[in-house]
DNA sequence: TTGACATATACCGATATCGGAATATGATAG
DNA sequence: CTATCATATTCCGATATCGGTATATGTCAA
């Protein structure tokens, strides 16, 4: 076996740091591919390949403008992401001291339940 | 060039299913590397090697307890990955058909400014 | 239809990945 | 010290990735 496929999965889609600045610069609205692979500083193809995976993957939705393809944030996608990272809110917040007291008081409340 | 490391990334570090899972597991506390080979239905080397992943980015922490060796979560560093996401909240909450809408606002705002 | 423009796809090379098997390291008990 | 248990590391094969270059597809204008 090998790597996971990157396409058909959000938290793939986002690992990638060009394709993070993609969605970035999506919120400001709408915008052509070639006009996001110069912001990114990348060829025109590295642009719509990084595009061919956020549409894949949903967070992204294409419309065609004459020649252009105007490509547009689609976050919701990134939702059940951002819940799923939520889960470990209360264990960032806890201080590190504490951190061990309070799993006790986890593990204590799931035996008497 | 070719891919991004995994390492020092936290993005990638959680971009891999087995570790999530190995997260969402010491959430209920410490466990040696066997029991969660165990739990993950995957051979100890594996678990060794998510694991170690899982520590160069800082999710975990590592302590001796005898033969073995405890991991235990230490979520801190998806805090920054949490707020990252956040920043797209606005954009998954509204209704697409008011999107455009809220762009050109977003747009005039920054126009006028 | 032809040409110009915008985007997508195919192919390639270098590298990273994941899991498995074998082996090395480390700690403890006797 | 040695044997045993727990974990880490190394090596391997199959495959995926990312960016680049070349090429294909698609759209519009004349």
């Amino acid at each position: 076996m090998a790597r996971a496929a990157t396409t058909s999965d959000v938290f793939n889609a986002i690992a990638e740091p060009q394709r993070r600045e993609i969605l970035v610069l999506l919120r400001a609205g709408e915008r052509p591919v070639s006009e996001l692979a110069q912001e990114l500083g990348m060829a025109q193809p590295g642009a719509s390949k990084h595009l061919r995976v956020l549409r894949e993957v949903g967070l992204v939705r294409d419309r065609r403008a004459g020649k252009q393809r105007l490509y547009g944030l689609d976050a919701r996608g990134l939702r059940p992401v951002h819940e799923w990272i939520g889960g470990f809110e209360r264990f960032w917040n806890e201080s590190f001291d504490r951190l061990d007291e309070y799993v006790q008081d986890l593990e204590q409340a799931r035996r008497s339940s």
